[in-house]
DNA sequence: CACCTATATACAACTAGACAAATGTTATCC
DNA sequence: GGATAACATTTGTCTAGTTGTATATAGGTG
C-alpha cells in the first residue's frame, strides 16, 4: 500500500536494511551507480530514494566520496528537527572535540569590545568541531587575549583542553557572562563540516565567559 | 551569494586571514595536508583554492618547501554580513501580542506526553504573534489541558493575557520546566506572518511550563 | 493543462590514491 | 668541521571514481 512508486519501494527497502543492521552504522552504501544496476532503475530514481532517507537523517552523503549510514539511530521524539536541536546548556560542553586550527591574529571590532581590550590587540584564535557518538554536532571558535594569556596556545596544544589550559594560566573558574542565540543559514564550509546542506538552518550561540571578578576571558561562537 | 563551491569558500576564508594579518606577509601557510584536515576536504580542493589565490598574486608556492604569503599588501575587500539575532530571554516576553486563534482540539502525541495527560484528551490551543514596535518578531502557540482548566479560553478571551487567565484558574505562578532550542526553515505561512522569506532560518524554542508542584501546565513553541 | 514519476545524457565538483620532483632534516663517514 | 647519503616532508601531476546539478524527453494522472 505504500510502494506505489519505485523510489518509495527502494527507500523502504534500504531503510529495512539499515535498521536490520545489514548496512552497518557508519558504513558506506553501494554507489548510486551500483544501486541503480541492482534495482534496474535510473540513477535519478535511486537518488530520489536516497534523498528521502537523507531527510529522515538515516544517511548522509559527501560529494565524491559516497553515501554513509548515520551513527545514531534517529530519535523521533521531536520529528526530523532533532538533528538541529541542542540543549543550550550543553553547547560547547560536549564529549569529544577535534582541533581545526589554533593561531594568533588581531582581534576584530566585536571581539575587542567584548573582551574589553584595545583595538588591534593580538588574540589566540581556537577553532574546532564537537562530536557526539562520532557524529559532528557543532563548530566552535573562540578568542582569548594574547597579552593576558601569553602561553595559552601551548597549553591548549599540550592539554587538549581549554579549561585545563586556562587553569594553568591561573584561571581556576569562569562563568558565562552572556549568551545570545540566533538562527543563521549554514555556509558551504560549515555545511561540509557538519554534514548538512548549505543554507540549512543553523543554531548559533554567541557567548562571553568571564572570571569571577567579572573580567572577560573568552569570546566565542558555537554553531 | 558567492561561496557556491567549497574551494571558493576556502579561498575567500584564507584571503580574509591574509588581509587581516593573521597570516603575516612572507610567512608560510600551513601545509596543504594540514589545510585539508582543517577544512575537512580533500587536498585537491585546497589546491584549487590556493591556485586561485596564486592567480591573484596573494601567495606563491615552492615545491618541497611550502606556500608563502606575498610581500606586497593587497586591497581589502569584504562583503557585509547580515545578522539575524535575538535575545533568547526576550523571546515570548515582548510588549504586544495579537491573537490569531483560540480553540479546542485533541492533543497530539507529543503534547499529551509532555503535559502528562491521556492520549486524545482535549486541549485549549492558543496561537498568536508577538510584536515589538509594530514589527512581528515571533509566532507562538501553546496548549493547555482542557479538563484541568475548563474555563481558560473565556478568561484568555476576556483578559487578553495567558498569565492573568491562569491566575483566575488558580495558578498563581508557573516556572519553566524545560527549554529546547533549534533552528528550522520558515514555512511559507510563517514567513508571511513574520515578513521574512520562506526557508529563511528561524529560531524555534520548545518550552514546557509547570506549576510549583511540578505538574505540567503549558506546552508550546515560539518561532 | 499542470504535476509527478521515470529515463537518458552530460557536465561540474569533489574525493581517493598513487607517484614524481624539489626541498628540508638528520645521521654518518672522512 | 664538512661533504655526503638516507630519509622525511611538501608541492606538482596524473588517473579513476563518486555525488551534485542541469537539461531534455516521455508517459500517466487528476
Amino acid at each position: 500500500m505504500k510502494n506505489q512508486t519505485l523510489w518509495r519501494g527502494i527507500a523502504s527497502d534500504l531503510e529495512k536494511e539499515i535498521v536490520a543492521g545489514s548496512l552497518a552504522r557508519g558504513s558506506r552504501l553501494p554507489t548510486e551507480s551500483m544501486l541503480s544496476q541492482r534495482y534496474g532503475v535510473n540513477r535519478h530514481t535511486i537518488r530520489k530514494a536516497l534523498s528521502h532517507l537523507a531527510e529522515k537523517s538515516l544517511i548522509w552523503s559527501k560529494r565524491g566520496s559516497g553515501v554513509f549510514v548515520m551513527q545514531k539511530p534517529t530519535i523521533y521524539s521531536m520529528g526530523e528537527r532533532v538533528r538541529f536541536s541542542q540543549n543550550l546548556l550543553d553547547a560547547g560542553r560536549t564529549p569529544s572535540r577535534q582541533k581545526l586550527s589554533l593561531s594568533q591574529r588581531l582581534a576584530t571590532h566585536e571581539e575587542a569590545s567584548s573582551l574589553q581590550i584595545k583595538k588591534n590587540s593580538k588574540v589566540h584564535h581556537y577553532e574546532g568541531i564537537s562530536f557526539a557518538d562520532d557524529e559532528p554536532i557543532a563548530l566552535f571558535h573562540s578568542v582569548f587575549c594574547s597579552k593576558r594569556f601569553p602561553a595559552l596556545a601551548e597549553y591548549i596544544e599540550d592539554l587538549q583542553s581549554v579549561t585545563q589550559a586556562l587553569k594553568k594560566c591561573g584561571v581556576n573558574d569562569y562563568i558565562r557572562a552572556s549568551t545570545y542565540v540566533s538562527a543563521v543559514a549554514a555556509s558551504s564550509l560549515q555545511a561540509n563540516h557538519l554534514r548538512i546542506k548549505p543554507n540549512d538552518p543553523l543554531l548559533c550561540t554567541t557567548s562571553l565567559n568571564s572570571d569571577q571578578s567579572g573580567t572577560p576571558i573568552e569570546f566565542g561562537r558555537t554553531y
